[in-house]
DNA sequence: ATCCTCCCCTAC
DNA sequence: TAAGGTAGGGGAGGAT
């Protein structure tokens, strides 16, 4: 209500004023998108959930096809099948060690990675007992089961029962199939009495030795060869031998375990009753054999496994002082070692086969020279370290997380400050609502009371971006990965995103490309990564949203979370457009739902700005709108109302809610005997809460119930700092295992410091190879299955203050490393974390101001803090980097440019670009006036760079984009050289350096000559050419181009459309209660000449109002206050110009009349008050 | 109860 | 050959 207002403007609104920016500008302009540039694709925005394709393949998480799975699998397995107890009816197969099974499981902390780790891509497995683990591989199982190839498998297991304990190698789950398609039966459970039957064990301890005494202890090999073979092989070959007790090892090692043990078993006394039920079962089976002497000293036929008994962290590293890279045998070799040629039912031999050691790896482990360039073996001396993070696309996906959450939470603010504090942006947009709502966060529902939630997020990222520069392969199998696959067998190299095609022959993102290939065949494309364009595609993305947000959550780098309620409200009060296209027979459809209207518009406003699909879900809470995106890929918009809830929710498997992974899914699989929501419905609260925490336990249960209260969460305080590499990690020594760390020490160090924060608690943490495990694992230089170990101690000064100097970090994380005394040759991987961060206010901000209101104390800060001129010097900051740009941009990135700066200066490289003030601006605009620093100038800081940017849409001239891209280009010696250019050059062409060198030679040279062109075309006197043109195009792109900062104007208008002559004329009736989306100041601009636009137009024949041209003005010398930024100079200019543009064009030569004389003399009033007013704060008049 | 420490788990 | 990172929620169990 008490919206503050715009200097004396009148809070009534008269008809003749023009409502400027009100929300239904948003109705109008989708009405002009779909019945304009909307006509080329089949838009049909009414009819909610409707799917504009339905799904092309049955998923494999759907519970549909999972059921379908199950009565194949039924069928197969025959009357071996599992007991019927074992599962409730119809649920998932999964096997699991039965939680009351006191044997279950051992294994400490071990870290079990499948064979290729791809079986089970370290991420699927989880804990299942508390805090031991039990890596089961289940992300292929129903598929893998129901594979009819299995059918003509000779049974050899038949009438044989089994108990797999522990972590097996291959996963309990590959095994236990091996069984089951041959005939074999396999007990979840170990019975204590009499039952015959063999137990399938990686090893054992003492304690699992007593309670297995009565059977056969045998190793997986047996299986694996005897699968091999076809015929049931000798099982005493691979007799189990007792180890000592390496349960020591972990932290907490069995002791742990069986003392939680009986308490949960108390528990529940039904899962006795269903072990009863089962021991009956089993009793009849195969009562034969009950020897298995009780020392069992391992026979073995095969090489005698080196079963180091290690209690401790024995540190053999003295054992194999010759050669630590020779691939020792592993424990227990199969006979045969060759074989991998992967077929059909087999394939999985490619990983069953995974106790060997990857000879590949091995031999190449070999050589020197070798190990210098493709392990960390010298830490970052030969650039490993910063080259391996460069290549990691997880370590992209995290940084790009956090980065968008700040800049996000900086649009939020920024958004904010615009409505309150500074007034104007926002009276623009609300004056002429007569009860202007206060754009509070908490976004008030006005209409219904409903909430929408939508989530949006990109098919197939990754491969949708480089199939933007590669049409040809669209409609093909493909993939991003390292690996071009081109001869390699049977690549490890991951996949990080798989196209639909590739999905529909069962590939999916975080498979190996080996396996992949296996699945589709040689027609697998494979595509480089391209981490810019991913970037540069995200920021588009998000750009859009914040136009239609109230609030926004980064969720990743091609996933966000929007409450578009206003969006929504707003749609729906202006639902007229529906006739736009009348060739649509839309009269009988549903009544049109404005939720997926916007939507669709969304959608279209991505794939224009991107080129690429994305789906979007929509709903109520956070919760169900995931669920429903999972419903509406590819390409498509689902909404999931409220009363279809119970339908949707009740087929689903837990497993699939967000956030319920397997170790959840396996508690509750445990403690209710299902896991699909429908069923699980009957159970109280309490029971969920007894066996999942309280928390947990809460929300699965509201889960169930599509109840979900989470907020879209604004971005908090960093909580800590660390990085970890876990690939490549090969040591011979235990000097190179410290450089590592101390290397390791500094990167974290370094990403400190570029967010400004200190720390007090260092973590070291050590993935060490699990004493079972091959020496190379079956994934090339992969950590393989491991051991970890953290171990943590207070760093910094004397007085107990942070710190973030690397090389306190380094010597403690070594003193770490010693303390643990593993043997480096057995490490694979290696990770440092700061924790207890202060960094925020004490002695961070000391130089710079606190961090309240970035902009006017930074710049307060500054060395220059009089408004002078002078401040405006391009050399006035200490940094070498205007102060004004610096201050519009997010502090955590000023903090950061900051330090990249004094880090580098510290290194005394070359001159770095920003330092350089002939080069500081990225844009050196030639017709900036020397020697002073005008606004025009600073606007060309921000001006879009390069070519391949403009084509991910003009929000590459954000301010943001830039910040984001931040000074990248500052690490650059401008007298290096990329490809055939030097970067001075490409400076000078506006070209960002680092985005540039990503390019294909052919295409930069493209975006050289584009980009001289372009510069030759800024020396000649801009002019607008064809402005009607252009000004189609903006509207067109109306709000998706959340832009518009460009100065070429040309250029900013990427295709060609038809000329849109006819301007909205009428101004939608104003509604009190819709609202704008209060993010939207976010990215105005366009919207703001949108509305010039109209409020010209609007006019007809008639001069300005005085009423309007004095919103305006004061709306444009606004603009200009040091609160807004710099983002408001740039806007205010756009504006003029703009507007300029429109009069050129309306009232061509002038006095032509009376009107036009007015109009332009309101234009030179606009120019002259904003023009002085940024004389005043910014030092200098501006230019246009 | 509530906090703290040390993990596990989850997601992309 | 390949680049298996990381932040943050929260549970378990001990200290207060
Ligand atoms: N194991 C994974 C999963 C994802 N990603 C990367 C590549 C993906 O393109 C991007 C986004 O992940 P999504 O889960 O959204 O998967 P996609 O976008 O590829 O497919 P879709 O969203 O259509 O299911 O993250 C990855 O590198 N490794
Ligand atoms: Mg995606």
């Amino acid at each position: 209500m008490s919206r503050p207002n715009l200097g004396k403007s009148s809070q009534d609104d008269p008809p003749s004023s023009f409502p400027v920016s009100s929300p239904t500008f948003w109705a109008e302009a989708a009405k002009l998108d779909i019945g304009d540039g909307g006509a080329g694709h089949n838009g049909q925005p009414s009819a909610k959930r409707r799917r504009l394709s339905p799904p092309p393949l049955s998923l494999p998480r759907s519970p549909l096809a999972r059921m379908e799975q199950l009565e194949e699998l039924a069928a197969l397995q025959g009357p071996s099948g599992i007991p019927e107890r074992e599962r409730s009816p119809g649920t998932t197969l999964s096997y699991l060690p039965n939680r009351a099974d006191p044997f279950a499981d051992l294994s400490s902390h071990s870290y079990l990675a499948g064979a290729e780790y791809a079986p089970n891509k370290f991420g699927d497995i989880g804990d299942y007992m508390r805090k031991k683990e039990i890596k089961v591989q289940t992300q292929n199982r129903d598929i893998a089961l129901a594979d009819p190839a299995a059918a003509n498998l000779p049974q050899i297991f038949k009438d044989l029962s089994f108990y797999i304990n522990g972590n097996t190698h291959p996963p309990m789950e590959e095994i236990r199939k091996m069984i089951l398609q041959r005939g074999g039966e396999v007990r979840p459970v170990l019975r204590s009495k009499g039952m015959v039957k063999y137990i399938i064990a990686p090893m054992l301890t003492q304690m699992k030795f007593k309670q297995f005494v009565n059977y056969k202890v045998v190793r997986e090999g047996w299986i694996l060869e005897s699968c091999k073979e076809g015929k049931l092989l000798d099982w005493t070959r691979w007799k189990l031998a007792v180890q000592g007790g390496w349960e020591e090892e972990g932290r907490k090692g069995l002791e742990g375990f069986f003392k939680g043990e009986p308490t949960q078993r108390a528990k529940r006394e039904r899962e006795e009753e269903e072990e009863e039920e089962e021991e009956e079962e089993v009793e009849e089976r195969s009562a034969k054999q009950v020897d298995m002497p009780g020392s069992t000293k391992v026979t073995s036929p095969p090489p005698a496994p080196v079963v180091s008994s290690s209690t401790k962290l024995a540190t053999p590293s003295k054992l194999q002082p010759v050669d630590p890279f020779a691939s020792r045998q592993s424990p227990v070799k199969p006979p045969t070692p060759k074989k991998e040629t992967p077929k059909r039912a087999e394939t999985q031999w490619e990983f069953y086969a995974s106790k060997e050691s990857n000879e590949d790896a091995a031999r190449l482990l070999k050589d020197q020279e070798w190990r210098l360039k493709n392990t960390a073996e010298r830490g970052n001396e030969g650039g490993f370290i910063d080259g391996y993070y460069q290549n990691s696309r997880l370590h992209h996906l995290s940084t790009w997380k956090t980065e968008l959450r700040v800049l996000v939470a900086t649009a939020q603010r920024q958004s904010e400050e615009n409505s309150l504090a500074a007034p104007a942006p926002t009276t623009l947009s609300h004056l002429s609502l007569s009860t202007s709502v206060l754009p509070t966060r908490a976004a008030p529902v006005v209409g219904t009371g409903q909430k929408y939630i939508f989530h949006v997020d990109f098919d197939c990222f990754f491969v949708s971006c480089g199939l933007a520069t590669r049409p040809h392969l669209c409609g093909k199998p493909s993939v991003v990965c390292h690996s071009t696959g081109g001869r390699m067998e049977g690549s490890t190299s991951e996949i990080a995103s798989a196209s639909y095609e590739a999905r529909a022959k069962g590939v999916k993102n975080g498979m190996s490309l080996g396996r992949a290939r296996t699945l589709v065949g040689e027609d697998l494309l494979t595509i480089p990564y391209e981490f810019e364009t991913y970037k540069k595609y995200s920021l588009a993305f998000y750009t859009v949203l914040m136009g239609y947000a109230d609030e926004l959550q980064a969720v990743s780098v091609d996933e966000a979370l929007i409450d578009a309620t206003s969006a929504v409200a707003a749609r729906e009060a202006a639902p007229e457009e529906a006739d736009e296209d009348g060739a649509e027979k839309r009269i009988p459809k549903r009544p049109r739902d404005a939720a997926v209207e916007i939507a669709q518009k969304i959608r279209d406003d991505i794939r224009k700005e991107t080129g690429c699909e994305v789906s979007i879900g929509i709903s109520h809470n956070v919760f169900l709108s995931k669920l429903a995106t999972r419903r509406a890929k590819p390409a498509g918009v689902y909404h999931l109302t409220t009363a279809e809830i119970p339908t949707f929710l009740a087929p689903l498997d837990v497993e699939d809610f967000p956030s319920v992974g397997y170790s959840i899914k396996s508690k509750i699989e445990e403690k209710f005997g299902t896991t699909i929501a429908g069923e699980l419905m009957e159970h109280p609260k309490g029971a969920f809460r007894g066996v999942l925490g309280p928390k947990t336990g809460e929300m699965v249960w509201g889960y169930l119930r599509g109840m979900d209260d989470r907020k879209l969460e604004p971005h908090k305080e960093r909580k800590s700092i660390s990085a970890e590499m876990n690939y490549g990690i090969r040591f011979r020594n235990d000097e190179q295992a410290e450089i590592c760390v101390r290397d390791l020490a500094a990167e974290v160090a370094k990403r400190m410091k570029q967010v400004n924060a200190k720390g007090r608690l260092l973590t070291l943490k050590i993935m060490k190879r699990h004493p079972e495990a091959p020496i190379e694992p079956p994934k090339f230089l992969g950590h393989g299955w491991c051991e970890t170990f953290n171990k943590s101690s207070s760093v910094g000064t004397k007085g107990g203050g942070s710190t973030d100097d690397p090389e306190i970090l380094g010597v403690e994380a070594v003193k770490l490393l010693r303390t643990l005394g593993l043997d480096p040759v057995e490490l694979r991987g290696v990770g440092i974390q700061m924790t207890k961060l202060d960094g925020e206010k004490a002695e961070r901000e000391a130089g710079q101001g606190a961090e309240r209101e970035p902009p006017p104390i930074s710049r307060s800060a500054l060395p220059n803090a009089s408004a002078g001129p002078s401040r405006l010097a391009p050399a006035a900051s200490s940094d070498g980097i205007d102060p004004d740009f610096l201050a519009a941009l997010p502090e955590d990135l000023q903090r950061e440019i900051r330090a990249e700066h004094a880090r580098a200066r510290a290194a005394k490289k070359a001159p770095l670009i920003p330092v350089k003030p002939t080069l500081a601006p990225a844009k050196p605009l030639p017709r900036a006036a020397p020697g002073r620093h005008s606004a025009a100038h600073i606007s060309k800081q921000l001006r879009p760079k390069t070519k391949t940017q403009m084509k991910a849409g003009q929000i590459a001239d954000l301010a943001l984009y830039s910040a984001w891209n931040k000074a990248k280009a500052g690490e650059l010696d401008p007298t290096s050289k990329i490809g055939l250019y030097f970067v001075k050059d490409l400076c000078e062409l506006g070209i960002d350096p680092t985005v540039f060198s990503e390019l294909p030679s052919d295409m930069q040279k493209e975006v050289i000559t584009e980009e001289r062109r372009k510069q030759r075309q800024r020396l000649a006197l801009h002019r607008p050419a064809d402005t009607s043109r252009i000004r189609a195009k903006e509207r067109e792109a109306d709000k998706s181009k959340g832009l518009g900062l460009g100065f070429d104007r040309a250029s900013t208008s990427p295709r060609g459309s038809r000329a849109g002559s006819l301007p909205v004329t009428r101004p939608a009736v104003v509604r009190p209660e819709s609202r704008r989306p209060a993010m939207l100041n976010a990215t105005k601009l366009p919207d703001v000449l949108d509305t010039i636009t109209k409020w010209v137009d609007s006019r007809g024949g008639k001069g300005p109002a005085e009423r309007d041209a004095k919103k305006v003005e004061a709306y444009l010398v606004k603009l200009m206050e040091p609160g807004v930024g710099l983002g408001g100079v740039e806007a205010a200019i756009e504006c003029l110009k703009w507007l300029k543009v429109i009069l050129g064009e309306r009232w061509k030569d002038e006095a032509d009349r009376k009107a036009g004389k007015e109009w332009w003399d309101t234009w030179r009033r606009f120019l002259g008050s904003v023009s002085k007013r940024c004389e005043e704060t910014m030092g200098a008049p501006i230019r246009l």
